[in-house]
This record gives structure tokens, sequence and C-alpha cells, in this order.
DNA sequence: CGTACGATTGAGAGACTTCAACAAACGTGG
DNA sequence: CCACGTTTGTTGAAGTCTCTCAATCGTACG
């Protein structure tokens, strides 16, 4: 029974999430609850899927974090998104089939896995989840051209605020921060990784922050005193994540 | 007559692209030729659709090309996608109202605008195209995690060496490139843009990449004598790209 | 209580930037 | 068709950001 428990909420923060980006209507949420999960839990740094793998299902983050990334012949790593609870971070193997990257798990997570054949299936029956399951896919794209530009154009110091900033809101959207203080479940060379900086110098970019007060960084949960300021130095937009309501200033 | 010749070969390059990612019938073929087309001229530096827009048409590029890109606050530029002929750049304003980046021309180029509400009914009649649309959005997105490994995790030398292994490959999968020689309208300012590097040291890793016999790069015209070295520096493994068959070795 | 992983620090090297000047190419109008 | 102005490409020198290497420290976990 509380893989019963488990199962309710799988589907809880799911239709949370595609609130977030369209309008889910009572019938909709119904047919969104009868999608078939198959739960199971995954260790922190394990692989979820593989690149090069050829999915048959897709990925609904249920708790804890995942995040892609594309590892280089010469060894080096490149994170390309993080993933918050909500998320379906292989959706687009519904249409690509083999994966050129792969998913790993920052933390233990929960994740639930739905048949390509029953989200076509929904699909087919609600064509406007299809349309908005198109819409994610989408607005992920919109995310990877922010970090083409964050890593492209930021200094260290503006691409680190940027990312803590986009974190905290893709969390508060699903309502798992609270308004200045959120779990941030990233260690500093998973940070380097995403930001495209050494460990070192992220170790070094996290002390300015700290020390100019922007964040308050300890253990797994950052805290932002004053989310203006950061946003400030992080030139965040929060426009290119299509919420629905603005749940930033 | 001339208009009537454009609109011909306007809706050819749309299918021979499209025929690149997926499986055209003829009857969607017919159907596809049937979209209308508003056609216009578009002078090199315009730009075709502005950030904060809120689109009701999609362009389809019928000859010339165009970029994507996001302007900061500080002024800085990055360019995030490069277009040619036969892409639809703006082909996910279907489902996100607007626009949080721009679109601009590289050079000289012919538009064709599609209204939304074609494209939607197309879709509504011919499901696999919309699938087959939805897919591009995710090849797009493909494209755009590369970028991020792009300018994250590869050096100048590498990473200009595979920014132009990925044009070359697009310009030859629409046939607009030979083996080893392909238009190339970039200038070096935007080549920075795209990499994320200054102007300056763009202009000294082309000279690398010549004197290192790697490329010949005069003008406007791009040649690549020996495509498995310049592939090899840049890591370049076009899987990334989901072309149906293999146009690169 | 040891071991391993993550965080921190120092020092030196390298990649890339900025500033500034100049040369070459290009388009345009006379 | 040439002259001109503007854009693009090229070069030098100095500076800065970020990296690498390497060692140390803290801390969680078996």
């Amino acid at each position: 029974m509380a893989k019963l428990l488990a199962r309710q909420s799988a589907h809880d923060i799911l239709i949370r999430k595609l609130t977030t980006i369209f309008d889910v209507s009572p019938d909709e949420e119904e047919a969104l609850r009868g999608l078939p999960l198959n739960i199971r839990l995954v260790d922190a740094d394990a692989d979820v899927v593989f690149d090069g793998a050829r999915p048959t299902e897709c990925c609904l983050l249920i708790s804890g974090f995942l995040f892609r990334y594309k590892g280089l012949p010469n060894g080096a790593r490149q994170i390309v998104s993080l993933h918050v609870p909500g998320d379906v971070p292989d959706l687009q193997s519904l249409h690509l089939e083999v994966m050129d990257h792969s998913l790993g798990a920052l933390a233990p997570s929960v994740v639930g896995s739905i048949p390509h054949s029953a989200i076509r299936d929904l699909i087919r029956r609600y064509p406007r989840i299809g349309d908005a399951l198109w819409r994610d896919t989408l607005i992920d794209a919109a995310i990877f051209r922010e970090w083409v530009t964050n890593v492209g154009r930021r200094s260290a110091y503006q691409g680190m605020a940027h990312l803590m900033c986009e974190f905290v809101t893709k969390m508060r959207a699903v309502e798992l921060a609270q308004e200045n203080e959120c779990p941030f479940p990233l260690t500093q060379a998973e940070l380097g990784d995403a930001t495209g900086l050494s460990p070192v110098h992220v170790n070094r970019t996290l002390q300015e922050l700290r020390s100019d007060g922007l964040i308050v960084l300890t253990g797994k949960v950052l805290s932002i005193p004053d989310w203006n300021a950061l946003k400030d130095v992080a030139m965040f937009e929060p426009r290119y994540l299509h919420l629905r309501s603005e749940t930033t200033s």
C-alpha cells in the first residue's frame, strides 16, 4: 500500500507539472491518471537511460533529481539539463529512436516508466495532451538555447548565478521550493560540468557569490537572500521557461 | 511566372528537407504542396522575427541562410542555431506563443510564410506529418544540446571545426553542398557569436585550421580537403542530427 | 576509525580577451 | 568605372579569466 500511495502522488506530480504549462481539463486529468507507471528507485550517480539506447518507454521523475549529459571521446562531460520532479526528461524518445545523450541521477530518485504505446494512445484520444507534450519538449529546447547562451556569453560568476535562478524557478513552479530556499543537489564537479567550468573554478566562483551575499549554499540547500540581486547579476529573464503563470518577479 | 517557379521550388525544398527526417508518402507530399506560402525577400542582417513577438505564422527558408540568436542586456549576442534551406526555424511558435529569441538573416534570403492555421489543418488531416514536425523540433533540440557541449567543453579550435562539420552535413543532407565544398555565409564576428569567442580569436583559430590543412575558407566558400581529419579534431558524431540516411562517413 | 569523496587552497601556466591600429574587400553613388 | 566609405579581416601587445596540477582539509559512511 506504500506502493499505492506512491502511485497516487506520482500522477499528482505529473499533473502539477503539466498545469504549469497548459490548462489541464478534468477529463484530461482523469486520462493522465490512467497512465500506467512502472515505478522504480535509482541510486545517485546511476544512469537511467544510456546514450545510444533505443527506449520503448519514457521516464517520469517522481522524486529526486535527474540530469542529461553528453560524454565526449576525450573523457570530458557536459551536463545539458537538470530535471525536477514532474519532468519527463526523455520525452523526445517518442520520436527520436536512438538516444544522443545519457540520463543520470543527481540524487537517489524515484522514476516511473511509461510505455511509448501508452503515451501514443493517450495522445490519440486527447490531442490537446499531445500538444501539451509537444509544448513541453519545445520548452526543453528553449532551455537548451538559454544554456548555450549561458555557457557561451556569460562569465563564470554570471553563469553560476543563472543556473541557480533557473533551478529555483523550476522548483518553485512545481511547489517544491520556498520563496528563497530550495534543495540543491549538485556537487561542485557537477556544477562544473553544467557550466563548462573546472571544479576548482566552480569552488572559487561560489565563494565569490557567497561573499557578495548573493547565495547561502550549505550542503544540499541553497538559499537566496536577495532574489532581485541574484537575478540581476545572472541577467535572468524567466520568459524562456514559458510558464503559464509568472511564479517569478 | 517567376513567382510561380519560386513557389514550385519552395515546396520542393520543404519536401526534400522532410525526406531527410521521415518517409514522406505520395499523399503527404501532395498535401504539403498544398500549403499556402507567402513568399518574400529579406536582406542580409535583417531580422525576420523579433524576440518578444507573437507570430501567427512560421517561416520556411527557401534560399539563403537564417540564424537564431539571443541578445543579452549587456549587449552581447549568442547565436544559437544556423539554418539552411528547407528549415522552418520558428516552428516552435506553433506551441510557444511568444518568441524567446530572434530570427535573423545571414545572407540575402527568400522565406515563405505559412499561417499557423494552415499547419494545424494539415496536421489534423495528416497526423504523420504532425509527428514529423514534432520530430523536426526535437532534432532542433538535439542540435542545441550539441551546441551546449560545443561551447562548454570544446576548445576554440575543436568547436570551430565542429560548427563547420555540422553546417556542411546539414547542407549535404538537402543536396546543397558537394562532398568537400560548401557555401559558408558567416563572417568572423558571427562565427564568434556562434562559438562564444571574440572576433579576434576566431580569426586566429581559423588561421590555425587553415595552416593545419583542415579547411580552405575563402570568401563565402568553405572547402574541406580531408573530411575525416576535420571530423576527428571536432569529435563530430553526426548521430545527434538524426538523419534517416547517413550522408556522412 | 579508516577510507573515500567532496570541498578548499596555492601557485603557475595557458587560452582567450581587450584595445588599438591597419589592411583588404565590398558595395554604392557619382 | 572609379572614388569613397563602410564593413570585414588581420596583426601586435598586454591583460585577465579560467585551467591544471597538487596538496590539504573536512566529513560522511561503512
